[in-house]
DNA sequence: GTTGCGGTTCAAGACCTCTTGAACTAGATA
DNA sequence: TATCTAGTTCAAGAGGTCTTGAACCGCAAC
């Protein structure tokens, strides 16, 4: 539980990197966030860069805005594009790779939730499932049997709930879920796709 | 990252707990969930026992079931009393505390949300604004200001989200927030009530 | 070839959180 | 009063994760 509300207002300090005050003030509330989400706090923090500059920056210049090792970065981006919030572009006549912030939060989150919650929520179910079975076989008592279903089937319900979310936000109302594009690269026909 | 996902089947062979191993199952599947939701695990193995027992347990029985130190439960307990989950009880001629296991997912859940989440949310409001007063003064790009005001827009959807989702959630459709509760201890009139 | 640069990998260590266990308080018993 | 048990607190240590920095690779320029 460790930053959900760090010591308020004196983060923004010092810090190695070479952020403006208020560039650095995004960048730490987003790697909260992330934080929080049990990401890396760096990894929300290079996500929020690159947003906030609006443009593809190479590692270099990553590692300097934020204060990171060259390592670090290295990593960090990588696992950012295999959680499609980051891509990585090569320009015609550049020679470094650019990294840029995916702006389609749903891509983000989906991806998040399809990977990972819903990996989580099969692991229990299959975990209810197998104490279901062993507790009936060891006759356990038959409240504790109606409590163990009951949890079975919370944890469908909760299945359930993350399919529909995933499936239906695509196509959703409004455009909640594009709040974060350019207005005008915002490439209506893709969301029919798939 | 730790462990939404552990070695699958390996976790449930030894501990020091008294445990069934069937409990134990139930009780670690809880706890990864509850450790994903950046509770600690032990927190959700507790409750998890609690819920699962059905009836009131003592400190010293929480730890002998799941090989914890004395310490470990006082603290543990106190935090669960704290977020709601877990309720202390004693009984007229009992000496000794009891807990018991909270049923009403929304009475939890809302209240993680309401203290913790929103709190989250609130503090990432502020200092977005803040952000915003600064950028603009330090005359920074128009598009990097326009980006900024949708980091705060979508930062205000999910605060409204999360108020909503708790505000209607308990009056909500069907019984899906009750499905812990034992059928017939559930207080029908209790859910108008506030 | 060799020098320089972007990029990756990974062992070592920094950093943090969680748990333990001993010391302590309070109340009950004798 | 002395002693026992339930319960709390907290410093020290265990156990994790994250970051660093050095070694390394590949490629291009010289």
């Amino acid at each position: 539980m460790k930053g959900y509300q760090r010591e308020a207002r004196d983060d923004d300090d010092a810090g190695p990197g070479t952020l403006q005050p208020w560039e650095a003030l995004v960048v730490d509330a987003v790697g909260n966030v992330i934080d929080f989400w049990k990401f890396k706090r760096n990894q929300g923090r290079v996500w929020a860069v690159l947003y906030l500059r609006g443009k593809a920056m190479s590692a270099t210049e990553i590692q300097e805005a934020l204060g990171l090792s060259k390592g670090g970065v290295s990593m960090l981006v990588r696992e950012l594009e295999q959680w499609n919030v980051v891509v990585r572009v090569r320009a015609p006549r550049d020679d470094v790779w650019r990294y840029a912030a995916e702006t389609d939060l749903m891509k983000m989150v989906g991806h998040v939730i399809t990977e990972r919650e819903h990996q989580l929520v099969k692991s229990v179910l299959e975990d209810l499932e197998g104490a279901l079975d062993d507790a009936k076989e060891a006759g356990a008592d038959a409240a504790v049997i109606a409590r163990l279903r009951r949890m079975k089937t919370l944890a469908d319900l909760v299945d359930r709930a993350l399919r529909a979310f995933v499936q239906t936000a695509r196509f959703d109302v409004g455009n909640a879920f594009e709040v974060l594009a350019d207005p005008d690269k915002v490439e209506r026909p893709e969301r029919r796709r798939r």
